[in-house]
DNA sequence: TAATTATATTGCAATATTACGATAAGTCTT
DNA sequence: AAGACTTATCGTAATATTGCAATATAATTA
């Protein structure tokens, strides 16, 4: 086995899931972090600031890119990345409503 | 290698990215979601209505567990999960400073 | 055009995750 | 205690992720 079942779930919890994974590794949230930090965009910038290969790094890069969540432009000989605004703000829609459905302890265990 | 390098990260990034990857699967959502449905807690519920065998929901609620997520007690025959106040509102609070940082387009890409 | 710089891709080894059958462990009923 | 029932754990196979060196690709500069 070891493949997920995505058949037997709804698009919506793949596709949060998916969102959710992309960001599920320290590196992808120091690297998002850093982005939203200077609110402009950055480059090989996080090769530096960040412990890591830069294989390493680009690799972290693509996976965020390939799930939307930021975006990159070529710049020269750089590449800038940045929030992707309509992604981040689904995710941020999405993921409200769903923390946000917990109305707190009353009943149970 | 296959090791994620925790060393080089922050507290604070390594937990967030803990509690992401406890909730980056399609079924822990759809888990989730049946127990902030179902105010009250449940039980063996979930390998009836998802379609995944009871060794794997069971793996599966332990991840949530072992994150800190949920919590569960013993209820005769039967085991009765339900959300962690605490962790929960941690991770609404992390998360949405997180995702609010975001002070959209402006600059850049 | 050649050298330089920045990023991406490839290939690999180590480790982690997913899913499940089988089985163990615990509780309740009779 | 014996059986029924629920949940946890173990073992295993398949697949995915992580990290990096090496190399490829692309743009800029000399």
């Amino acid at each position: 086995m070891g493949l997920t079942k995505t058949e037997i779930f709804t698009d919506e919890q793949n596709q949060l899931s998916q969102l959710l994974k992309a960001m599920a590794h320290p590196a992808r949230i120091a690297i998002l972090q850093r982005i939203l930090k200077s609110n402009t965009c950055i480059c090989g910038d996080l090769v530096e600031e960040l412990g890591l290969a830069q294989a390493t790094i680009s690799q972290h890069l693509k996976e965020l890119k390939n799930a939307g969540i930021i975006q990159g432009t070529i710049e020269g000989v750089s590449v800038c990345y940045c929030i992707n605004p309509i992604v981040w703000k689904q995710l941020e829609l999405q993921l409200g409503a769903f923390l946000g459905s917990y109305k707190g302890e009353a009943n149970c265990c």
